[in-house]
DNA sequence: ACGCTAATAT
DNA sequence: TATATTAGCG
């Protein structure tokens, strides 16, 4: 083969390329062919690259612009010079300077030797993307600055939080305080077991992403947040501004958020499809034919990643696996209010908004000609709120709830489940809105209720 | 700057 | 798996 076609490699963009950006790597090595081949992965993951073909230019080119070296990858058998010679050297020219060897050479004394000499990996060839993608993390010593607190495993730091200054003073959550569950025990150890997967090179192995879990409590505070919000607010900054927890960033709230309307999206086609089946009994078979499965873009783009992974049948974009860790409830239904715009709900709460329609899968739901079912900020002029300002109250919804209602005890456990009130109401917060406190009082109540593993689901 | 979607990484 | 990050678009 040629090794045209030998360099037509593909690099997957990932992290690694934007942290490889800017950082110039000098690499030496004898053989052009190696060298052009080396050259174009680096080059291919972001990295500026400087070469040389023999230990005497490398050794010069060092002298000249050793600020703008990051790092050397040396190969190992360079004519000029012997074995140790210009690790040695290198060395010290720059005591810091990271340096990287490749070789074919599998000798274990002339590995170990290299390493001694104070090379930070030691490549076999041929050099794979593998090879090369994470070099940068050699030159990433005075950078750092997350330093996760280490207080707990899953902890937040959430540390600033910006007060916006709002009138709010009531305890925002935050999310390390996990409502009172490790307060004794402090054993939030760290287990970090970690073997660090493979065997060879990894000192180098990346800062451990805290990552936020999803809480009852959390998806709670995020379902609230879109139905008080309405159509036209749902957007993560205002979600986020509403959800008013401290340490939670936009990215989290966007990243939820478009979960939250993939599996919405997906029961609105079972929905949907239902419905036309149960209408035009005659596409019964085109629709579980080839009919719903390629001209569903939902389908093969929701299947995309597990596809690889052989798991067409999981239910990952299913609004059943739309809850966070642990919950109870789950997203059993759709509702449509008396425009037919349709509404994602969780558990207990559709039977409470879904007074229009309580029977809405055999009900018929209006299809909704002119909007967009799969958007959340479609029409205008209605939101969740009004169905929830003139929805029932749990009293007429069953027989479980007027029990829970009577029960103050339970407003009493979460101090700190008052969302922060819409953001446009800032100007008159002084003025309280009886409206508002009534619903949010009424909202609150109702996620205790989801929120206690005790209550029983209605669905 | 922001938000959305899809794809992919972790 | 659940969540994070990124790219490309509007």
């Amino acid at each position: 083969m040629t090794s045209e076609q030998f360099l037509s490699f593909e690099v997957t963009k990932n992290k690694a390329s934007s942290f490889a950006k800017g950082v110039r790597i000098l690499v030496v090595e004898s053989d052009p062919t190696c060298l052009r081949i080396v050259s174009k992965m680096l080059q291919a993951f972001g990295y500026e690259v400087t070469t040389a073909t023999q230990a005497t230019d490398a050794l010069h080119i060092l002298w000249e612009k050793e600020d703008e070296i990051n790092l050397i990858l040396i190969e190992t058998h360079l004519s000029d010079m012997d074995q140790y010679e210009i690790i040695e050297t290198v060395r010290a020219m720059s005591s810091s300077l990271p340096i990287v060897v490749f070789s074919a050479d599998n000798n274990v004394s002339a590995m170990l030797g290299w390493l001694y000499k104070g090379a930070a990996l030691y490549l076999m060839k041929p050099i794979v993307k593998n090879d090369v993608k994470n070099l940068w993390q050699l030159t990433y010593r005075k950078k750092k600055k997350t330093t996760v607190s280490s207080v707990g495993s899953n902890s937040f730091h959430a540390g600033l939080a910006e007060e916006n200054a709002s009138s709010v003073t009531a305890g925002i959550p935050s999310l390390l305080s996990t409502t009172g569950k490790i307060d004794q025990m402090g054993k939030t150890k760290e287990l970090e077991e970690i073997d660090s997967d493979d065997e060879d090179n990894d000192n180098l192995t990346v800062l451990k992403k805290p990552g936020l879990v999803w809480t009852n409590e959390l998806h709670n505070r995020f379902l609230q947040a879109i139905r008080i919000l309405g159509v036209d607010g749902v957007h993560p900054k205002k979600i986020l501004q509403h959800m008013n927890v401290s340490g939670l960033k936009k990215e989290n709230v966007s990243s939820h958020l478009q979960k939250y309307r993939l599996s919405w999206k997906w029961e609105q086609d079972a929905t949907q499809k239902t419905m036309i089946r149960d209408h035009h009994p005659s596409l019964t078979l085109n629709l579980q034919g080839e009919f719903s499965q390629f001209t569903n873009p939902q389908f093969s783009m929701a299947i995309s990643q597990s596809e690889h992974r052989n798991n067409i049948q999981n239910n990952l974009c299913s609004p059943v696996s739309m809850h966070s860790r642990g919950s109870a409830h789950s997203l059993t239904r759709v509702n449509t209010n008396s425009d037919g715009m349709l509404i994602p709900s969780y558990g207990q709460q559709s039977k409470q908004l879904d007074h229009t329609y309580p029977n809405c899968s055999h009900t018929g739901i209006g299809t909704n000609n002119d909007g967009n079912l799969a958007s959340l900020g479609q029409k205008r002029n209605h939101n969740v709120e009004e169905h929830l300002n003139q929805g029932t109250t749990f009293s007429n919804v069953g027989t479980h709830g007027p029990t829970f209602l009577g029960n103050s005890q339970q407003q009493l456990q979460f101090p700190l489940l008052q969302p922060q009130p819409l953001p446009e109401k800032e100007d008159e917060s002084d003025i309280p809105n009886n409206i508002t406190e009534a619903r949010n009082e009424f909202l609150v109540t109702k996620n205790e209720f989801l929120d206690n593993p005790n209550n029983d689901l209605w669905l």
